[in-house]
Formats: structure tokens, sequence, C-alpha cells
DNA sequence: CTCCTAACTTAATCACCTT
DNA sequence: AAGGTGATTAAGTTAGGAG
């Protein structure tokens, strides 16, 4: 086995759980400075924040509904407190041209880096693997999108793509 | 094996900036 | 106003580990 694909499976403590949860039922859309804050309270990195709210969500009832915020007629609920998205968000993250050619480039080799590539990856550009992770996301996302634009190409990659071998251990031949 | 759930995916949308 | 792109979301999928 080459390189991990996939970030190995985070064991929450039920003293981190029951935190997690506690924060969860108050405010299940936390913003950035609430989610750093849980961050640091359970001793853990931001992104799994992010990603155990995600999957709260999607798997548990929870009172506020966020499909109100097209509603919204009525004043009983607290508004923009739990409104999703609209709360405070991460500062947008700029990339030099050097930084966007270096994740290009290993676009091209591996549209699906593993999490040891992410972290290579961020380690060598100095950013976050957690924006690396969303940098792989939109633009493979965006990537789609264009190809329905224009489909009067061929296609290299044909129709066996990343899952199988997210990570290529393509190491070598690196910047020039 | 089954069940729960962390990790991951796409697609849509939000937010903010530049043109 | 339109375009580009990073950040966030919902919904669905993959996979690790406990029972």
């Amino acid at each position: 086995m080459p390189a991990k694909c996939r970030r190995s499976r985070t064991k929450f403590t039920e003293e981190q759980l029951k935190i997690l949860i506690d924060a969860f039922n108050q405010k299940p859309y936390p913003g950035y400075a609430a989610k750093k804050r849980l961050a640091l309270q359970v001793n853990t990195e931001e992104s799994r924040i992010q990603i155990w709210f995600q999957n709260r969500r999607a798997r548990h009832q929870f009172p506020k509904r966020p499909g109100e915020r097209l509603d919204a007629r009525q004043g009983r609920g607290p508004p923009a407190e739990q409104t999703p998205g609209r709360g405070d968000r991460r500062s947008r993250t700029s990339y030099t041209n050097s930084q966007l050619q270096t994740l290009i480039e290993e676009f091209k080799v591996n549209p699906y880096p593993g999490i040891d590539s992410r972290e290579k990856l961020a380690k060598e550009i100095g950013v976050p693997e957690s924006r690396v992770q969303v940098w792989f996301q939109n633009r493979r996302s965006r990537q789609n999108t264009q190809k329905e634009r224009e489909p009067g190409e061929a296609v290299d990659q044909g129709q066996n793509q990343g899952q199988d071998l997210r990570d290529g251990t393509v190491q070598g031949t690196a910047t020039t």
C-alpha cells in the first residue's frame, strides 16, 4: 500500500462527544469562530468539527430548521443566529500564483489526492490541509460542469476514474 | 455480519471580490 | 451585472470498528 487514501478515523471520547452534542443542540450551524473554539475545547482540528456537524445534521433530527431561511415569516425563532453560512465564515484564502500552479500541477496528475498527498501538498505550499481538500473539491466539481458545456473533446480520463487509485504515489520529478 | 458513524464525494449555493 | 473562486451546505457513498 503506497499511501493512505483516507485520513484515519477519528475516535471521539465520551467527553468530547458530550461537548459536541451539547454545542450541536444549542446551535447546529456554528460559525467559523464557534467551530474553532470547539476544536480547541475538544482538542481536535476545526475540519473534524466541521465534518462532525455535517454528519450530525444529516443523520439526526434537530430542532432548528435550515430551510427557514426563505421563510422566516414568524418571529418565533432566533433568526440569523443559527442560519447557515451567513454567519461568520472562514476568511477567504487567497492563493498566490505559484501556490496555484503547484495545486494545478498536482491536479493533473491526481485529482483525488489521499490524505498523505494532501498533507504533503499543504506543507509544500504553506496552507492548511483542509484548504487543499476544498480546493480539489471545487476544482473537480467545476471541471465537470465545464465538460458539459464543451463535450466535443476526447477525454483522457476514461471511465475509470479516481476511486480506485486516488493516490498515485507519483513522486520523483518534482519541480524543475 | 450488522449497525453506527467518520471520511469522503458531487452539485448547488453563498459570499466576496474583480472586471 | 457578470464572472471567478473560496467556503459551506445537503444528500449520498465508502469504509472502520464495536457489538
